[in-house]
RNA sequence: CGGGGAGUGGCUCAGCCUGGUAGAGCACCUGGUUCGGGACCAGGGGGUCGGAGGUUCAAAUCCUCUCUCCCCGACCA
């Protein structure tokens, strides 16, 4: 049994001066966890019990779908190699050197190690499909470590991989992988939204990530109640309300108008008398293209044209353009490049005055528009001249672009694609990760194995994360109050404690132990408090440590009950001391 | 990497401006009285004031450098 008394659970009636968000606060004030350095932390008692419990959860159900193995968090240099991983990733990876002076990094995740086993294993599509995975510590030198657990440099992943004949079949190992997450975060007693992710630059993948809704989270969700769409911020649309154009001035083409110092969306617009809607916001950025031959970086202009009252998405614009890098340009580089002041920038003519100094940029420029503005006429924007702005500018007609694309965020109660019903939008931590790799690494990294017509054939790829952290923070962010938090029974460190208000009294001490060892010999997870504290003390820690219920073991003994505490809630019933194990079946084992 | 804040006993913080050799509450140890929501009394232990250098008769305090942590932003395979 264990004896609180015995066991080393440092509460603290004080949170940390720097823990901000609830989670860390209580973590840290109930002992599960303690800091070593920014985003690394120690697992105690109480801590590793819960995460224990979360991990078996996570096997038990992955098992049922696949293999578990336990891979190197040490990787070599070639391995990264192999699939160009090495150099593209930048300073999030863990770097070191062995001895010989051989590069070594620490596994941020394990693509290569589970293809290099593919690959040397796997022979024929008689071996497919396979799903492997494994629960291990990752790695990864963020740039800024935050929110307790949230954001961690050492953390503990499940990841799998899968690896098929074909699509279809990946198909089949993606819904198996979304039907155990959704029972992994169930069973762990957590309120989620499954979300559409966009998918990277490899095209034609899927991917959705398993959300829940906090303040503490970093990622956003759009969502919709009445039809439940749902897609995080890199993806989401919503449908627009049509908009009235500008009647055509003039001769219909554009027309130069004089805006003596008019530079932002709202100055030009309050000046011309029209609203932001008929406005186009242009803005300016730099990619490095890698010429494909000579591998070296050129740079290369990236404009965009949104509608004046829309926000562009970065990571949409980082697909749009094939995930190149990219940074916004300087107001010198905007006059260097386009002649043109900042600020005055629009797309007509754009092209052709598009110099740098060491080269010609016109044939490079890339101009991109937002789908919002497909189709809308007599627009107004940028004159590429100091003190002026355009009427009448209609895309496709005026002026070409490279292409027309999705680039716009989502703003809260904008109308939801498929409805119409006003969208909302949340922050949210991100527990889980499923996404179809495709031939990305079985290709890089030259895995094959033979059709059924003997025909050598890549596997395709799905990799699929969980956040063992992140799903006890999130629960705790779900579930606290100013005393404390409350876990679910099944990922909470002990589901009961029994709280004898003074040991000091036989009566009631050997009560509490009598209860304790039933519901133990029940099966139940039980912490006995029999430290020699005054009751309040123990009903505080009781109250912080996040342990669902609690039994309080007091006067009431001589009538033959205890009171039962739900801590969710914080009633308290009165419950027979005789029938104790009872009470808790019913409420913790009712399928039985 | 840019901006802001903070490092004083285990925790929360005061002292710093105006230099004189360190304090409170909680926690901890001993004894006693207590015992249903973080008790009380008495006694006690514990601090390189993040580190280095400098100014000064004298530095937690002033100056320079540096390390660490937190927050906002950038970044996030």
């Amino acid at each position: 049994m264990c004896r609180w008394s015995e066991l080393f659970i440092p509460t603290l009636r004080q949170a940390p001066a720097d823990a901000e968000v609830a989670s860390h606060k209580f973590l840290v004030r109930a002992g599960y966890i303690r800091q070593l350095a920014a985003g690394i932390y120690s697992y105690l008692f109480l801590g590793q019990r819960s995460f224990n419990k979360i991990i078996a959860i996570v096997r038990q159900e992955m098992d049922k779908i696949g293999q578990e193995f336990y891979l190197p968090a040490l990787h070599p240099r070639e391995l990264w190699e192999a699939s160009g991983r090495w150099a593209a990733i930048g300073d999030t990876m863990f770097r070191l050197k062995d001895r010989k002076g051989a590069d070594l990094c620490l596994g941020m995740t394990e693509e290569e190690v589970m293809t290099e086993i593919a690959r040397k294993e796997l022979r024929s599509y008689k071996q497919l499909p396979q799903i492997w995975y494994q629960i291990q510590s990752k790695f990864r030198d963020e740039a800024r470590p935050k929110s307790g657990l949230l954001r961690v440099r050492q953390f503990v992943m499940k990841d799998s991989y899968s690896f098929d004949i074909d699509a279809a079949a990946l198909d089949v190992s993606y819904l198996k992988h979304y039907d155990a997450y959704c029972r992994i975060f169930d069973r762990c007693g957590l309120k989620y939204v499954v979300v559409e992710a966009h998918s990277g630059a490899m095209g034609g993948s899927q991917s959705h990530e398993f959300m829940v809704r906090t303040d503490a989270g970093e990622d956003l969700v759009v969502s919709c109640e009445k039809c439940g769409y749902a897609a995080n911020m890199e993806k989401a649309t919503s449908r627009l309300r049509p908009v009235d154009d500008l009647p055509a001035e003039g001769n219909g083409k554009p027309l130069e108008v004089h805006t003596p110092g008019q530079k932002t969306i709202e100055d030009v617009a309050r000046y011309l008398g029209v609203s932001p809607k008929n406005k186009m916001k242009t803005l300016a950025y730099m990619a490095d293209e890698r010429d494909p031959e000579t591998g070296k970086t050129r740079p290369r202009p990236v404009v965009v044209f949104m509608r004046g009252d829309h926000q562009l998405n970065e990571t949409k614009l980082s697909s749009a353009i094939g995930g190149k890098e990219f940074r916004t340009m300087q107001a010198e580089e905007i006059e260097q490049v386009f002649h043109s002041p900042a600020g005055f920038l629009g797309p007509i003519g754009l092209k052709d005055v598009a110099t740098a100094k060491d080269g010609d940029f016109s044939d490079g420029v890339i101009l991109l528009v937002d789908e919002a503005l497909k189709g809308r006429q007599n627009l107004i924007g940028g004159a590429n001249k100091e003190d002026y702005h355009l009427k009448n500018i209609t895309p496709g007609r005026d002026f070409q672009p490279t292409a027309y694309a999705d680039l716009r965020s989502v703003a809260a109660g904008e109308d939801c694609p498929n409805c119409g019903e006003a969208l909302r939008v949340d922050t949210a931590v991100e527990i889980g990760h499923i996404f179809k790799l495709g031939y990305k690494y079985s290709e890089s990294m030259g895995a094959r194995v033979l059709d059924r017509n003997g025909k050598e054939v890549t596997p395709i790829m799905g990799s699929y994360g969980i956040g063992i952290e992140r799903i006890l923070t999130a629960a705790v962010e779900q579930s606290n109050d100013e005393h404390g938090f409350w876990l679910p029974p099944q990922i909470a460190p002990f589901e009961i404690v029994v709280t004898p208000t003074n040991v000091g009294d036989d009566k009631l001490r050997t009560t509490a132990e009598d209860i304790a060892r039933r519901l133990e010999a029940a099966g139940f997870e039980v912490l006995l408090d029999d430290r020699d504290e005054r009751p309040g003390v123990k009903f505080k820690d009781a109250d912080l440590v996040g342990i669902p219920f609690r039994v309080n073991v007091g006067k009431k003994v001589t009538e033959g009950t205890v009171e039962v505490v739900h801590r969710s809630t914080r009633e308290i019933q009165n419950a027979s001391i005789a029938a104790i194990t009872d009470y808790f079946e019913k409420l913790l084992r009712p399928a039985r």
